[in-house]
DNA sequence: TCGCTACAGTCTTGTATAAGACTTAAAATA
DNA sequence: TATTTTAAGTCTTATACAAGACTGTAGCGA
């Protein structure tokens, strides 16, 4: 029986607000099945059509994936997600195509101002910062300068281990238990550095691409912090409003 | 009753695809009233429901917008949609403010070859191009080349009749009944012009964010392609994705 | 006898119908 | 002007069938 607590709150979405609880207190984790929609009905005293309501609100927030004929799914991330939703880069023939990485650096630090506002932590919090170097075709194109609070990735990059794969939210969600949402994206021109020039084989001064992103969490947690700095010479950031 | 002629589509779908035609075609105009639900359901021999599921489709892609109580409206382009859906630049706390204008110029010529390959134009067709500086706060931080078919939009700047709006959708929707549905964006890093460096009151060279857009009807015609320059002093780009 | 294939049954999501109650907004009436 | 009525979307429930996926069993061939 529901615990309905609110009867100015349409049931459909009561049961999004649980259903969405379940799954960021790990009740229910990253691809595996939930109960069907006939017997979440039956649980919660309401009826299939109710259940099917909020579900679908959730699939269509990406929070959870619907197959015919076997169930509905936590999603989780895979390569093609987040090539999808999380992976804006695109060459000049129009195709989105992972970059291959290369760990430079990965350290811990004491978060800056700037990086403890954005994840929320408190002054002088221990961060663990990744840089590394992205390439398309073995041109290395973007620089990333990754930001992770210690407490919740504490192994991460211990004894010298740097092999990390090309794309982190996997990772992220197997390793750690932290599942990647949603991400909030501030893009910016800038002009490359000594450091940027280098790594990139293109002239100081150069316009960049910068790219802040945070990543949240279902429970908008935000948990990683990644600035981008991308060479727009034969690639492009993409996306379509409407 | 529907004319259906193919069984495999779903009705909903037949349905939506049937709405979205009658507004292609100006049969129902921005802004009107659709017929209710109940009504389409008898007009087209369906349920209630499906006629819902459908509209519910178009509302999702804001063909449509629903006002309990009132009725179902084709959407249309008003200041707050397209600070909503189409305008991406931020100030650095955060806030969108749309931008005043000044023309800086108007004129007809013929089209690139970038510029007819964009809209799908045959070579060499006449074009109307509109440059414009847009100030937030007084402060010249965009430079927008807007380039579109002299044959849609016959009569815009003639007479040197420059007094655009700030925000040209709703001016294209209503003087020449063409309606702005979705806009594909590429972002690059570009260095700032003799002319951009004059115009925005910055150095030469200077990164700025190039903004690369054409705009879409609903049948995914292309009418009007839009570069923006950008200084990031002050603002950035936001953008979320999940 | 063992392995493979085909089919039936079951379960789950996807589509569709139908109806009633509720909420919101505007028009009509007192 | 205030209240009532009307119109239309919103929410909820119930039911039925289609389509897809999975499992178990039977039959056939090597």
């Amino acid at each position: 029986m529901l615990t309905i607590g609110n009867g100015a709150v349409p049931l459909y979405m009561q049961i999004k607000e649980l259903l969405t609880a379940k799954i960021s207190r790990k009740e229910w984790s990253p691809g595996s099945i939930i109960p069907s929609e006939l017997q979440l009905a039956q649980e919660l005293g309401v009826s299939q059509g109710t259940v099917r309501k909020a579900i679908t609100g959730l699939v269509e927030n990406n929070v959870l994936t619907r197959k015919q004929g076997r169930g509905t799914f936590v999603s989780n991330h895979d390569p093609d997600r987040t090539l999808f939703h999380f992976f804006h880069i695109t060459d000049n023939r129009g195709h989105k195509v992972i970059p291959d990485s290369r760990v430079l650096r990965c350290r811990r630090k004491q978060a800056s101002r700037m990086e403890a506002s954005t994840l929320q932590l408190a002054a002088k919090t221990n961060v663990i910062r990744i840089e590394r170097v992205r390439k398309f075709l073995a041109t290395p194109t973007m620089l990333e300068t990754i930001t992770l609070p210690e407490s919740r990735f504490s192994s991460l990059g211990k004894g010298g281990n740097y092999d990390l794969p090309n794309t982190l939210y996997e990772l992220y969600e197997k390793q750690y238990g932290i599942t990647i949402h949603s991400a909030d994206e501030k893009l910016r021109a800038v002009s490359a550095t000594k450091q940027d020039a280098t790594l990139l084989n293109l002239e100081v001064g150069t316009p960049l691409l910068e790219i802040e992103r945070v990543a949240l969490t279902l429970d908008k947690t935000p948990v990683e912090l990644r600035i981008s700095r991308c060479s727009t010479k034969n690639h492009y950031y993409q996306n379509t409003c409407f």
